[in-house]
DNA sequence: TCCAATCTGTAACGACCACTACACAACGGC
DNA sequence: GCCGTTGTGTAGTGGTCGTTACAGATTGGA
């Protein structure tokens, strides 16, 4: 064990990291100044860069911590449903929830952040990954163009979540997904 | 006619405006500093600002040029095609080309710059009107949800440049605005 | 040729940026 | 109580931000 012995923290450290994750959510990483931190958290500065280290670190900690939560609904689709179809959507249509909750930012953080680039790849990868798996099992046709119908997802998930930034209701991205959704192809019956 | 007295501008002003826009356009409103204009164009802070105005006002300028340039094949098509379905058809195609042309930045400077919400507005009344016009005419049935459809073409737009800033190709981007056309309502035949 | 007007380059302004040196407060172990 | 350790608050660091004061250069008009 550690020794554990100093003076303790003197504020939560995962309730300071959620307020982080909102205002990195809501601006953006640029536009969040440390003393914009220091301010709604309540922290002081070489509090705040004694827990989680500098700007970046404490980006990437909030990025993840996003990930694990507000951001989950993805993967956890991806990995619950059978289908592809099906898991695309349950994505779309959770998207338009939690795109729009309300007290929550609006959007999606890692669509939303220029330097997230490699995020953004891997879910690409793990809708491809999904569809592939399908036109393996015969659920889907086998032609399928693969790449080009995860592109699709990946298209129409970005245009939800700047709707969504831009003050879009729950109600019209749930109409957006519904209408990406017409373009998907017809099962192998 | 003004005295036209006095020392000569040294620089061509639209030659440094289009330098300017694509500075904003390839790296934010925030993220270009002035320093960074003056560095690309050669042009002296006093001169920039004698010539422009403040940054904000020089941003302005350059969104105004990025619509009446890079960005006007969208109002365009609008314009001149009979259709709704035709004219969201040569938008995506366009869409998909200019989002990628070589020597310039990918995607839409209006889709990418949060500060310009207003002009992305407009452009979803825009096809609206558009769609509006073809239900009037009976070009598109009855009951169809106009606002609905709208923000399906606005969300593939922004899925489109989102995309493209990440690096899609032209291929990839064409196959994208297929994919979505094909969720386009059957006409009345 | 001298003036008034305009533009240009240098060099700075105060404000904010991310980040930290330092002294002090609060803790566990002895 | 005292010590070593760790967190906190104050008050700064050097650097970059957008912006401009100022002096010199260049122009057309008188």
């Amino acid at each position: 064990m550690s020794a554990m012995v100093g003076r303790k923290r003197g504020f939560d450290r995962d309730e300071v990291l959620d307020q982080v994750t909102r205002a990195f959510w809501r601006d953006g990483f640029q536009a969040t100044s440390v003393a914009d931190l220091t301010g709604t958290t309540g922290v002081n500065p070489p509090s705040l860069y004694a827990a989680f280290g500098d700007k970046r670190a404490l980006f990437a900690e909030a990025v993840a911590r996003y990930q694990a939560t507000y951001g989950a609904f993805t993967a956890r689709a991806l990995e619950e449903e059978p289908t592809a179809r099906q898991a695309v959507e349950r994505i779309l249509t959770e998207a338009a929830i939690e795109y729009t909750t309300p007290d929550r930012p609006k959007g999606c953080l890692i669509l939303s952040s220029p330097e997230l680039h490699d995020l953004r790849d891997q879910a690409r990868q793990a809708f491809e990954a999904k569809i592939r798996h399908d036109v393996a099992t015969g659920a889907l046709p086998a032609g399928t163009d693969v790449r080009r119908l995860a592109l699709f997802v990946a298209a129409t998930v970005r245009g939800m979540s700047s709707l969504a930034r831009d003050g879009a209701t729950r109600e019209e991205l749930r109409d957006v997904a519904r209408t990406a959704l017409s373009a998907w192809p017809a099962p192998v019956a």
